[in-house]
DNA sequence: GCGATTTAGTTTGTGTCCAAAACAAGGTGA
DNA sequence: TCACCTTGTTTTGGACACAAACTAAATCGC
């Protein structure tokens, strides 16, 4: 009879909320909806066909992830983020990945390195026509996130993954203004080594200078766009 | 004729989003509400005399926040953190504070060490009689983020504070079963007078020793209770 | 007993309504 | 001229009533 089965792998049926928070989250990180934009909630309800009250939950959501900044009677914003805020999101990361690095590479599996392998392709491809830069800071967070998936810490890795995603904007941003994109690239594929090879030590420190480079050169080009501004 | 001034000060009239946020909050971190116990809107609603939008709103947030599950349809409870996620929460802590701390030991002042005195002389007081356990867990995190505070990083901070929010329950669980607030408090007073001397190494190192042995003492309760409990 | 089916209780989402706050112009007076 | 008031509009915050969807528990038939 072929019948059909309530095949319980595919029901994510998420409610409107997160359907909302999601959208927005991607936008938000994307670039698609700029630093220093007012959300209103009678827009958004409008544009994505919804009542105003998910979209009201799904703010609050996206405020506790820091993403937007809610201040009362004025409506969600999408931050400015100050060179310093830049540097501590980037130190944070620097403290934090290595550890979490450090306990997925001895469980990484050849599936894994395969991954991997791939999404630096992708990344390759891209360089070449700059073009797509949106495409950049997804690329980065994939490569990262399957090096620690092994982890075997859920809470470690969500933090980690919103101090990415409030970082993501900036990340394309830092690859555009220094020309970073191919020395990132180059990092990567040493840390991929090192990381087949099973050299924790190596890698770690690898990483945690790759984010610390990172960050500080795009500080340096943050400070200076700010200067500019300021003529 | 001794106008009435607009005082800014005391305008801090949050919504009743973020009032039912930080009530709700307070009494899952107090344990005033058990793990495992079910939020229901409409309760939460009637109990502080306000319609379920806010209640909803303050529930996404606390979500986001990973001190509340929600489970689509079926509402929101209270998490019960298994020995592993509490080692975690700990791991993470153990990183993330003596870098914290590393950078505010230089800017602390003469008010702030005597502010943390004060603190430690409470918490003294609390150990006379046990029954105020609830007080505990509240008088160790203002003790950690006074040292905190002068490191200027709001981030850093925020992530800190909701770690340890998530915690707090098995903190003062961990200092009942292992009868662990005196020596709690020993170290308290080392952290301080390091803190003192500005000896940000040993202070580092010693904040580094205090977290971890605080988190494994309370993940061998918790698996001790476990297996207690599968008899 | 035991599976299928109602049934009751909750969550989720919508639409309407209103109050309070913020914003943007205009108008007024020193 | 310019600070200071109005005033009207927009937007957020919140309440309420109601419909739909889902869960879990009770009921029924066998």
């Amino acid at each position: 009879m072929n019948e059909i089965v309530p095949t319980d792998l595919a029901i994510p049926r998420q409610s409107l909320t997160l359907a909302v928070a999601d959208k927005l989250r991607d936008q938000i990180i994307r670039g698609e909806i700029a630093e220093g934009v007012q959300l209103r909630q009678d827009a958004i309800a409008t544009q994505f066909q919804v009542s105003r009250i998910p979209v009201r939950e799904a703010l609050r959501q996206l405020e506790a992830e820091g993403l937007i900044s809610i201040v009362p009677n004025r409506g969600a914003i999408v931050p400015v983020l100050s060179p310093e805020d830049v540097e501590e999101l980037f130190t944070i990361r620097a403290l934090l990945e290595p550890e979490l690095l450090k306990l997925s590479i001895p469980q990484l599996t050849q599936s894994d390195f395969l991954q991997a392998e791939g999404v630096l392709k992708e990344f390759e491809t891209e360089l070449e026509h700059e073009d797509h830069m949106s495409r950049w800071g997804r690329l980065n967070w994939q490569f990262h996130s399957i090096l620690y998936s092994r982890s075997n810490r859920p809470r470690f890795l969500s933090i980690i993954r919103n101090v990415d995603n409030n970082g993501e904007r900036y990340t394309r941003l830092q690859l555009y203004l220094t020309h970073g994109a191919s020395r990132a690239n180059e990092e990567h594929r040493q840390l991929l080594d090192l990381c087949r090879n099973r050299d924790a030590v190596a890698a770690c420190k690898l990483l945690r200078q790759h984010i610390q480079h990172a960050g500080q050169s795009l500080k340096q080009a943050l400070v200076e766009r700010r200067n500019f501004r300021a003529l």
